[in-house]
DNA sequence: TTTTTTTATTACAATATTGTAACACAAGAA
DNA sequence: TTCTTGTGTTACAATATTGTAATAAAAAAA
């Protein structure tokens, strides 16, 4: 359950805020001094904040910063005045996202919609059928099984899922690999292939990679 | 330089959004034949996609779909009736963000800007100082110098430059790289904390590394 | 201080990684 | 079919990677 921190001196804007957060299945949580937020901050570690720029007494830019120098969580502004230097300032001062008061709900469920499904794209790509990819530590597990890949095997099968079913030329392999360097012998790069088809044999996926003579290679996104 | 398609009929707005976007450093491609728009884009390979989603003779909705499932590239709906049910549709449909007509030409330009930023956030957040860290590859590069780390220095590494400025525990590094495995003989972690050490000298971080004696190490954020 | 505990360094051996070379194979062209 | 071109496989040697052990150093405790 993401929870969100609603940063925002209205009462009534804080608890239809929070309604609307709650009926989506959000956890919302609301600050109530709003002079120690980046303590706060640091001790709920929120999913997301909800911060309204023009709270009295608390300077909403440079926490602003402060959150995005140091914590890496992401911010919606909330901004009073629909004007386009609010919105210039909102790019300017790093926010995710903005929405302008009044709000409509839906909108703004979007927004954070969006915010957390970009969140978990990079991971969620990371998997190939039934095979989630552990690319830090150069592992392919499905079930209980476990391969390593190499690095060199790795970012070739990185590249391939990142575009499964679309034909990878040799060259775009060769350059992510060495950088197309005109010393490498063209023929490790099948080398490298092949190695990685024998893993992925090992797991049960022995047709994944697809050869298209000629061009490259392609990665079945269905067998 | 970004390449953005516009898929507009209105042939006004089509060269004021083409006139805004190059003035913005991005390069605008117009489509002219709306019927062949995928085989286009498949073509094209734009980096972004702003889609009019009412476009007469077109099923906008159906190519949405389209590009969302075969190609990965960013969409931003354009929809010129401003109604919740559009918006609605929008998120169904899995666009990354969309504008209502007539648009705020700042507003879309921060839309863009925001899309393409998150893009590159995973290897933006991946820097120490001037230090730039292709995780994949295991290099970290400063000015004209490359450092290659390993495997498990990268692991160590990229913690620590997540919790730059926070304490690490020696447990938490030995569950990262062996899954605190009892077999392991904790000097191995010493080990590499060295190694790391060594190869952070030859870039000029000699004391980046601190030991909190019976505790952990700390990534310094300033030195 | 001395003792104990924790961390650092170095050398080393086992294993992993990687590009090359030689040869095998397969698909399309002639 | 035969030839040609592009790809696949295997063996091999040069490096790289990694955990362990022995020893040193440093910080904390006694």
């Amino acid at each position: 359950m993401k929870r969100i921190l609603i940063i925002e001196d209205d009462e009534t804007i804080q608890v239809e805020l929070s309604e609307l957060l709650k009926a989506s299945g959000y956890e919302p949580i609301i600050l109530i001094d709003f002079q120690h937020a980046e303590a706060e901050i640091n001790k709920n570690k929120p999913d997301l904040i909800l911060l309204d720029i023009n709270i009295p007494y608390m300077n909403g830019e440079l926490l602003l910063q402060k959150i995005r120098k140091n914590m890496d969580i992401p911010v919606i502004m909330v901004t009073s005045k629909n004007t386009e230097a609010d919105e210039l300032l909102s790019m300017m001062y790093g926010a995710d996202d903005y929405i302008t008061k009044p709000y409509n709900p839906n909108i703004l469920l979007f927004r954070i919609a969006n915010i957390f499904k970009r969140q978990n794209k990079n991971e969620e790509i990371f998997s190939y059928f039934d095979v989630e990819i552990d690319k830090e530590r150069g592992i392919l597990r499905k079930n209980n099984m476990e391969v390593f890949l190499t690095k060199n095997e790795m970012l070739i099968f990185s590249h391939l899922v990142i575009h499964k079913n679309q034909m990878v030329t040799r060259d775009e392999l060769m350059t992510i690999l060495w950088n197309n360097a005109f010393y490498i012998n063209d023929n490790a790069l099948t080398v490298n292939i092949s190695r990685l088809r024998a893993k992925l044999k090992e797991i049960g996926y022995e047709n994944a990679i697809e050869t298209r003579k000629g061009y490259g290679y392609l990665l079945n996104e269905v067998l």
